[in-house]
DNA sequence: GTCTATATAGGGATAGAC
DNA sequence: GTCTATCCCTATATAGAC
């Protein structure tokens, strides 16, 4: 087995486990091997695999998520198709957020520094994009940081109701909702 | 020790670590009794500490948070006391909410029906404040949603970029955001 | 690269003294 | 009601055969 489809198979261990549930009996079922084959991929064991599906989705978000808020479309284009692949990301919003899952307990000690990065990341793209829509600096970053919180809280909401009605209903508003008053939304 | 104050005690540690992280050596240090002493006040253990857990945690929640929405006053007041008091409740979003925590791993397997109870009735209660203020029932309903999910989104921000900023400032416009353009909002 | 076997620590839980 | 001591199980991690 390639070390990608391991990380692969490893992503939903961590999200809905947690870091401390993410136990290597769970890990060795999810990719169908071995404790000793797992650590043969990482040598440094459960914390090296979750740096590893950390980088992975990074990457991953990087590409789906961030790259089409630097396209040169227009402003609601890029916000609608980063908004389409949330969906499939967080599958309509069933899926939570690796984040969120890692943020308790012992994760939080070793990854604090790593999802801070990605939130900043991600509310400074969505924010330029905002800028680059002829909106105040300040405004789009508040707005900006708005999105994630209604992407994050609705995540939440999902899984506790199990519903996926609150995070469709805020995929399908953010993009007008985020250029709101803006010159350019065509 | 009472048990009172050692349920209170065993709060934090299910709010930071979650279920899973929530171990005996853990719980037994954030309470001062040692692992025998736990099992005499929960003979089901960690399980049954959880469970009074939500429970306390509930009550708590129904007496500051939801309470102050049934009174007589006018709607905006009723929400700016709520919000007052979950910032209290949340130490500025510094605090996780337990719903979340609980709601990965084996947390989510024990206690999902009453998660989903609880955010259930957190929102039907906010919905009927609005009712009360002559907004459409449907539209009640979606911006109570909509209320949990920013709370829950920002408290989410807060931890991950250490700044609580957000979820002040998600506090502070709620109560005049749900009742936007509702007749009586004195 | 994957396996079996094993080492060591910590997990949840219980018995019984005080 | 709290303690010490102990049980069994699972956790993470490693060694070495194949």
């Amino acid at each position: 087995m390639s070390k990608e489809k391991a990380i692969a198979n490893l992503i939903p261990v961590f999200r809905r486990y947690g870091y401390e549930g993410a136990t290597l009996s769970r890990l060795s079922q999810a990719t169908g091997l071995g404790r000793s084959s797992l650590y043969h991929h990482f040598p440094k064991g459960k914390e090296e695999m979750a740096t590893a599906v950390l980088e992975y989705v990074n990457r991953w978000f990087d590409r789906k998520v961030l790259a089409p808020l630097r396209t040169s479309n227009d402003p609601l284009q890029r916000l609608q198709l980063m908004c389409q692949n949330l969906n499939e990301f967080y599958h309509q919003g069933q899926e939570s957020c690796l984040l969120n899952a890692i943020s308790f307990g012992e994760g939080d000690d070793l990854f604090h520094a790593s999802i801070k990065q990605a939130l900043k990341t991600w509310i400074g793209e969505l924010a330029q994009v905002l800028v680059e829509a002829a909106i105040e600096p300040e405004v789009a970053h508040s707005r900006a940081e708005e999105a994630v919180i209604l992407i994050q809280g609705a995540l939440v909401l999902v899984r506790g109701l199990d519903d996926t009605a609150s995070f469709e209903r805020v995929m399908a508003h953010l993009p007008e909702r985020l250029l709101e008053g803006a010159a350019q939304t065509k």
